[in-house]
DNA sequence: AATATATGGTTACCTTTACTAACCATAAAA
DNA sequence: TTTTATGGTTAGTAAAGGTAACCATATATT
């Protein structure tokens, strides 16, 4: 098999361990991978739009809008204004904060637990290269 | 932002660009990635049975049931008799032939586009660590 | 100033992909 | 012979996301 098939062979058949796992996780916070992604990203750069989460996480806004009235329902996010009378900038609420934290030691010892044996310098390197892939496409 | 959530973003954020590409260019051949998954598989393993594709891909036994349907009734894949009455071997049709030495075509150009800049032993080392992770997950 | 275009966001509809639970038929083990 | 395991299917459901069309507001153009 040739080195680039074998890439996204592997690509491909760890995505359904993966998520499952993530999923099987988050489910005691009654949260999903794709919710828990939009957290992560407010968490650590602060209240961002729907177009930003959508350009981070490379998907539409649909499915942003969708997945943060998830959040909303589940008052873990509240909406503040923008910078004009269209933007809508989500933050996490009180209660999104506090269950963050729980979820982060949750989250981070199922990512220690998939990435153990490898080192940073590797993952480091795998993002690098993962994030090159993803600019090719998008090219 | 710590290595292991760097690995994971990047895991996932390349994962829109990287179907939705594909699908692109499958479309043309009126198959979708999940379906050429297993066309490639039984391409350079010969005749599997669907447990066998269902573990080498990582997904349950009635997806891969449904995503053999479909090959079935695009005449891309036969059945013939397994070792015994249960098992049923899933193999290319002449047509099925004809087709995959085309999307070949197609799908090597996108996956060389997809890694340009990336060397075969970055590739190599990135499938490498990515089946890692997935057998950690699996454990 | 008036019109046209761009941007942020939503709604409606549809699709891909996959899961679990329950089941059938056959095979292997007790 | 009965029990358990294996290969596969069906039915029902869900996560996740896409496109097209649209509203409201903002920016650019004439």
């Amino acid at each position: 098999m040739k080195p680039h098939q074998l890439f996204f062979h592997h690509y491909r058949s760890m995505y359904r361990p993966y998520t499952n796992t993530a999923n099987d996780y988050l489910g005691k916070h009654k949260l999903f991978i794709a919710q828990w992604a939009v957290m992560k990203y407010i968490i650590s750069s602060g209240p961002r739009t729907l177009v930003d989460i959508a350009t981070y996480q490379q998907v539409e806004k649909p499915t942003i809008t969708r997945t943060v009235q998830k959040l909303l329902e589940l008052n873990y996010v509240e909406v503040i204004p923008g910078k004009d009378k269209r933007e809508k900038m989500i933050q996490l609420t009180e209660l999104g904060k506090q269950v963050s934290e729980e979820v982060e030691v949750t989250i981070e010892q199922f990512q220690l637990k998939a990435l153990k044996g490898i080192s940073s310098e590797e993952q480091i390197e795998v993002s690098r290269i993962l994030e090159k892939v993803k600019n090719n496409l998008l090219e």
